[in-house]
DNA sequence: ATGGAATTCTCAATGATTGAGATCGCTTTT
DNA sequence: AAAAGCGATCTCAATCATTGAGAATTCCAT
């Protein structure tokens, strides 16, 4: 019975193989796959081989699948957030050496933030990013900061949806947001003590491009006690130093 | 006039047209597309638009087609190499900060080293490397290093292979790859100065996981000067530091 | 050996995909 | 202002790659 699945796209279903791994998984098995993706098991069989060859997806000795270095070496070197990340990099490490946390880079993606360079610090507090990882934009500094700059109608959708909840700190209500959003543009930086867990606090300062438009928050994590604001102006320094070595549109090729 | 491409699949169509992205290519248009991977400009058009729909690809103001965020997304937290980076970061931030040049971390695949992590040291010395840059196995210390460890066969076919020459220093001729590597294996690392450009030069040494097992090659870039051999001991201090931190065979799942 | 689960293979039916050409939209030239 | 040039998208009929049920195979665990 062939084709019963209309008005799919074979793309789509390629797709859909690889939007089956979450976070967190590294490898699955075709079954598994199958079950996420909610395609054939016969049809996931044949994607997976044909992704494989080209290097898009490997097995491992135990049949698994994952995520193939071919297809990760493209999107790194080809990335839309390359220049930023290049030019933020060294500017992180100096941070990172100075204040000896977490230190993440974000950027607005859907409606979300997604994290797209971090150092950590081996004894440093909790945290939950990863690099690839996201977050709600409500309950942590880098996400509110960037809904902060964001367009009203963003704004309002987020203001409009139900908040998760995380601690008993977590802003949950439309005005809690609502208000925390016009402190973050009177002050410049969003602060959050233990809206995420009880245990950390997140320091966010707006990256802006050299034309001023917010393209990145910087943020720091450290544990949730009194000295915890004092890391801003450093945060703030580091943020016009990234701008400046964006200065220049086009960084140099090769 | 439909199918006359014969024995093509649409996601083979798919895989080209993201393989036309190029190391240096951020964006190309829909045209450069058609032209590189040899598709109709009408199916590129298509498929691109399709692609973008699913944020594997991104479209500027101005049309020209980039790598899409989520394609980063996925293929950076999936990443098969995720756990090596994640293990080698710290340590190579520690090296980074005691010898103050680029530090760079690469493993085997094809035939090229493929750079996974990099950090760079602002006015040191040139460097071709980027991360996801390739390099080829004969020429670069790093590459050299994973050929020496890598199974015979593997080794044959390259020194079979015509070697690209980029200085007078550059490994040229059969014989003197097999010696090299004979030397590497004696040494347990890599050093060549001068053999990619006649101002650098490359320490390398292995990254072994917990089995024993070469998976990439830690190394250095310096100065091509007297005194660069002596960043060795370090390196391998640091390697072992990295196998050291890395998860035991089966990695934790969720 | 035997059972069971996971994976791959087989195969006929078919609708998603294809590419030539028309169209649209924008810039440059006359 | 009109024309020419160029890139991108759309239209549409022909068709072959793709599909999923089921069979066959492989691989464990017993």
């Amino acid at each position: 019975m062939p084709r019963t699945q209309g008005g799919e796209s074979v793309l789509s279903r390629a797709v859909r193989i690889i939007e089956a791994f979450g976070p967190g998984d590294t490898a699955l098995t075709v079954t598994e796959i199958s079950r996420r993706s909610g395609l054939h098991i016969a049809t996931a069989s044949r994607l997976v081989e044909e992704l494989s060859g080209f290097g898009w997806l490997q097995r491992d000795e135990d049949r698994k699948v994952r995520i193939g270095v071919r297809m990760w070496e493209l999107a790194s070197r080809a990335s839309p957030t390359l220049s930023l990340r290049e030019a933020a990099m060294p500017v992180m490490e100096d941070l990172h050496s100075i204040v000896g946390q977490h230190i993440q880079l974000g950027v607005m993606e859907g409606d979300e933030v997604l994290f797209v360079e971090r150092l950590t610090a081996p004894g440093a507090v909790i945290n939950y990013t990863r690099v690839a990882g996201r977050l709600p934009l409500h309950a942590s500094s880098s996400g509110l900061l960037l809904l902060a700059y964001a367009p009203a109608a963003q704004q309002e959708r987020i203001i409009a949806r139900p908040l998760e909840v995380f601690t008993d700190q977590t802003i949950s209500t439309p005005q809690q947001l609502r208000s925390a959003l016009a402190e973050v543009r009177r002050q410049g930086f969003a602060f959050l003590a233990g809206h995420l867990h009880p245990a950390a606090a997140g320091a966010a300062v707006p990256v802006r491009d050299p034309l001023g438009k917010v393209v990145a928050s910087l943020a720091v994590i450290v544990p949730n006690d009194a000295i915890a604001r004092s890391r801003i102006a450093v945060l703030q320094a580091a943020s016009a130093a990234v701008t400046r070595s964006m200065e220049y549109p086009a960084p140099p090729p090769r």
